[in-house]
DNA sequence: TATGAATGAGCCTTCATTCAT
DNA sequence: AATGAATGAAGGCTCATTCAT
């Protein structure tokens, strides 16, 4: 019944599958798609070398059969409506936004591993970035470029608008990825409910401030 | 006899060494460490596969004398000088610093090499972290972190200097991070030094913009 | 139910043995007995893995029956009754002998699978091989060692007669078992029925002329 | 030395590499290029299973390797030239080249382990067919072509000739691929020197007796 | 100084077979 | 009667490292 409402997984009816599933999921997580070996998930899962050939048909749908159900999981914990760019003000849109994706990528959870996974695509692309690009990051750029535009109130370049939600996206996703760097900086191990809540704020407001005032500013290059 | 025509110059050896740090730079930035194989850096090097154990006592060295050996031409290629704070007004030495920053990641050379290397430390660190903090990140983040204070113009948490330091370098690095997937949304191939020039410009705005209405909104809070 | 309707009709199963006997025959003659994977017959019977050591107790079993039902239809195609020996005169005995030996292995049919599974156990015997030396072979010999015995005439050597009948065999099956080479010899996709007649005629001819001129040599010889 | 005679092989100079192709040899040739394994190989030469991909490239690399090996080591033991076509009468250089054949392939040796390969690769070729066709088979077939064209005497048709050629062949070939089945046959373990010789002889007999009288008959016919 | 040779460990995958249902 | 699941063994190949020269 759960597993239907993920969508894109392959039933997983006994829980061999379903093991396996969860042991990639840590492992690719960890150690990256290369410098992950079938054996690891396997003595991980408590099952023979040949059951991910057996049920994955190969490490490679294996990796893609995790990013789904990875993805799919990350959605659950911390849902966000994508789709729907009309509810509250734009202002409200893009703070839940930042909230949810933070959300997402710190605390700790499947979404993490999602994010672990993501952020060496983004960096070394594998045969799954393409697929990871129409599913994932086209609709989140499409809603952040929206609430961007509206922000921006008037016909900006698609290229100013662009930029600017790189520089949004920029904050949220590096603070993930140099999560390792971050807990040496601050010492700190993880980061509290409040206190991501807390980053969450400062970002959405660092942006809003961003572009606030770039709004007003582009509106005098034009007078 | 070669070493005795060369005269009494350093390093007489057919810079066999010297051709494998090459090798090696370009290969580890590509592929990261683990995927890189000894025998693809010596057969670019067109040295023997013994080579690297030989003259640098194994993979892992070999890693760490390249890592320095980029750091140190990146930094060559566009100079910046992070020790000195008191050149110029804080935003010209923010603005300077993102430029600097962005073309030494951006711009094809050994800066690129090096910021690759440091992108995969970032995700994942291997031993070689612990150095390239102390070396790299910890002064720039000092530096920025000043000057950041600096704009804020009064008191504030380090926490909060901290927080907008991430935003800034958030912007920039995320940039660099992502070129494979920013390519295939702009469906670029390379950048041109006036795209990066405007680039830095917009990310020195977004951020400055942003700094100084924080600051003014501070400043009411405290009221 | 099903079994009833077909009446007291026996194999009433959905004939899943005949399926994989069938598809066996087909993969076994192609690949040989060794590079068949009992996965490659299921999948082309269209049943489960697991149903060649249900019915046949393992891949070896299903080999020697496959041996024999393939063995039974080359018959059935091509008949030459090697128990008669006395029908017609020992010249067209032979004839009649490596035509229908000819037809059987170059028409394409069950016949050409046996000849194909014959030619690998004759180059590398299997546990097989003993069973088709006493069934096919032995039968095949005496019946072709009586014809050269008539055909010679007089008392020679058991050898003599030996080393003319392999002359005999040899031609045939040799050019089938070369028929790769020949067709790129020959720049021949397959042998027509015309062509098969011809080249069996030369063979018959070839034959029997060594055999009349030995027979008169070896009058001479005598004298 | 000795090596560079042979030609083709890779300068084998410490002794690895030849023991390497000396057990790929044996093993090669009883159990086929499908079902020979490179740990059999390498545990039979006593070295470590890598040696092979090491000195070879992997496995096809060494079997044909090996092939050329076993190809210039047959020749070395029993020197035939089929180059020369002129040496002799034309009787003389069938019953020649019968012996010289008959001989590479049923006396105990390296001929006999390229004939096991050379059978393997006719009936179930595989990449190293197309060189063993343009190297051995084709100029064998020209050799004997031209030699039994002589003996036919007059102009007869290119089919015709390649036909004798096919029973001429056949004969000597058949003889060896059925080698298992021939020593149950007629009892024996091997044959001796004698017995070869008298088995050439019978199949050079059986062959010049058949063309002798086709070459009267098609006169007959002619006329 | 520098190298060709050699190695042991490990990886992904395939296979015939067995087991629980 | 029949099957999906699971497994241990094995196969070809790659890699970082070591060794003898």
């Amino acid at each position: 019944m759960l597993d239907q409402q993920l969508g894109g997984i392959k039933e997983p009816r006994p829980d061999t599958q379903r093991r396996i599933i969860k042991a990639a999921g840590k492992i690719f997580a960890d150690s990256g798609y290369g410098h992950t070996t079938i054996r690891a998930i396997c003595a991980h899962a408590g099952v023979n070398v040949a059951a991910v050939n057996y049920h994955f048909g190969g490490k490679k749908n294996l990796y893609l059969t995790v990013l789904r159900d990875l993805h799919a999981r990350a959605l659950a914990e911390h849902p966000f409506d994508l789709d729907d760019r009309s509810t509250g003000s734009p202002t409200e849109r893009l703070t839940g936004f930042i909230r949810a994706f933070l959300f997402r990528v710190l605390d700790e959870g499947d979404g993490t591993r999602f994010a672990k996974i993501m952020a060496r695509e983004l960096i070394q692309p594998t045969d799954a970035l393409d697929e990871l690009i129409k599913n994932i990051i086209n609709p989140a750029f499409a809603f952040l470029s929206a609430t961007v535009r509206q922000l921006l109130k008037k016909t900006v370049s698609e290229e100013k608008v662009a930029l600017c939600c790189l520089s949004i996206a920029g904050q949220v996703f590096y603070f993930y990825m140099t999560r390792h760097v971050i807990r040496k900086l601050f010492d700190r191990e993880r980061f509290e409910t409040g206190e991501i809540e807390a980053i969450a704020t400062h970002m959405a407001r660092f942006s809003l401030y961003a572009i606030d005032r770039m709004a007003r500013a582009d509106e005098v290059e034009i007078k």
